[in-house]
DNA sequence: GTCTATATCAAGATAGAC
DNA sequence: GTCTATCTTGATATAGAC
C-alpha cells in the first residue's frame, strides 16, 4: 500500500505540507502552488515531486492538518456547560480564524484516499455525540456551515445581525431535542 | 453612467451571457472561459471585450440570470399550502438542477455594482416573507444553503438519509414560528 | 462588430544529471 | 534529495487593421 494510498507522509513531506499551510493562510488560494511551496522551503518546484505525487496529495495533506485540528477544538467543547453551544461558537472562530483553509477544506468534494485515516470522523465526531442523532448533527452542521460560508462570501448584509440569525438556530435545535417543546 | 456599474447590458452582451451559462452548467466552471464562450457564438475571444468589459462582468451577468431565475421559483412557492417547506424543496431542487451555476452563485462574494438591480434582493424577498423575520430567515437561508452545498461537494455519508436532515431543521424552525411551543 | 497578432503570465508536471 | 531545462497547456487582455 502506497504512502498516497494511506495519507500515511514522510516528514519531509509534512514540512512541505506545513508549508503550503502557512502560504494558503497568508496569501489565500493563490498562495498554494507548487513553486511558491517550493521557494518557501527554499527548494525547486520539481523537488516536491520526489515527496508527494502531484498538487492534489499536497491539498489533502493540508486538510488532513484542518481536521485534526477541529477534532481537538471541537472534542475540548463537549465539556462545555452547555456543549451544543461551544461548538458553534468554536466552530465560526475556526473559520474566521482560517477563512482560506476552512474553504479548501469545505467547498470541494474530498479526496479521501489521501486524508489522513479517521480525520474527517475525529472532526465529526463530538457534534454527533453532542446531539445523539445523526440526522440532528448533520441538519446543524448544515445550519453552521451555511451561516460560516455566507459570513465569510459576504452575503449577508452590512448591517445583519449575525448573532441574532446564530441565536435562532441555535434555539430552534435546541428545542428538538428538549422533550418538553 | 456606465453599462458595467447599472448591470444593463445590450443585446448582444445577453447573448454572450446566455452561451456563458450553457457552457458553465454543461461543461462546469473550465467552461466558463473567454475563449471558450467565443467559440459557442463563433468569435474570436477578443471580440467580446466590445461588449462586455472583462471576464468578471460576464461571471455577473450569468449570476443575474440565476437570481432573477430564483426570485421567480421561491415566489410561486408562497402560494403553497406550507410556503416553507415549499421553498427549501426548491431551494434544493434548483442548486441540483444546476449545480456550477449555484457555486458561481454562492461560493465568492458578488460584485453587487455589476449584478441586475435588484435581482440579488427579489431572489430573498419570498424567503423573507414566509419567515417574517429577517434574523430567522438568514438561519433558514444558511441551513438551506449549508444542506445543499455540502450534498453538492459530497460531504454526507453516502449511506446519509438527507431527506430526513432537512425534515429535521425544517421542524426546528417552524416550531420556532409557532407561539404554541 | 469582428478579425489577427501578440503581450503577459502562470500553472502542473516530467526527464535526466548530480 | 535536489538540481536545471523543458514540455504542455491554458488563461485574460490589448493594439490596431478592416
Amino acid at each position: 500500500m502506497s504512502a498516497s494510498a494511506t495519507g500515511q507522509l514522510s516528514p519531509r513531506a509534512q514540512e512541505i505540507a506545513a508549508a503550503a499551510r502557512e502560504l494558503l493562510e497568508q496569501e489565500g488560494p493563490d498562495g498554494l502552488s507548487m513553486r511558491k511551496v517550493a521557494g518557501k522551503l527554499g527548494i525547486q518546484a520539481p523537488s516536491l515531486y520526489k515527496h508527494l505525487p502531484d498538487k492534489q496529495a499536497l491539498e489533502s495533506a493540508v486538510i488532513s492538518m484542518g481536521f485534526e485540528e477541529q477534532a481537538g477544538v471541537f472534542a475540548q467543547c463537549l465539556a462545555a456547560d452547555d456543549p451544543l453551544r461551544a461548538m458553534t461558537i468554536a466552530y465560526r472562530s475556526y473559520a474566521l480564524a482560517h477563512p482560506h483553509l476552512y474553504r479548501l477544506m469545505t467547498e470541494r468534494p474530498l479526496h479521501r484516499d489521501q486524508l489522513a485515516p479517521g480525520a474527517e470522523q475525529r472532526a465529526a465526531a463530538p457534534l454527533l455525540e453532542a446531539t445523539g442523532d445523526a440526522d440532528l448533527a448533520r441538519a446543524v452542521w448544515a445550519f453552521a456551515h451555511g451561516m460560516t460560508i455566507l459570513e465569510l462570501n459576504g452575503r449577508f448584509p452590512e448591517d445583519a445581525d449575525l448573532d441574532a440569525a446564530w441565536e435562532r438556530g441555535l434555539k430552534a435545535f435546541r428545542e428538538m431535542t428538549n422533550p418538553a417543546c
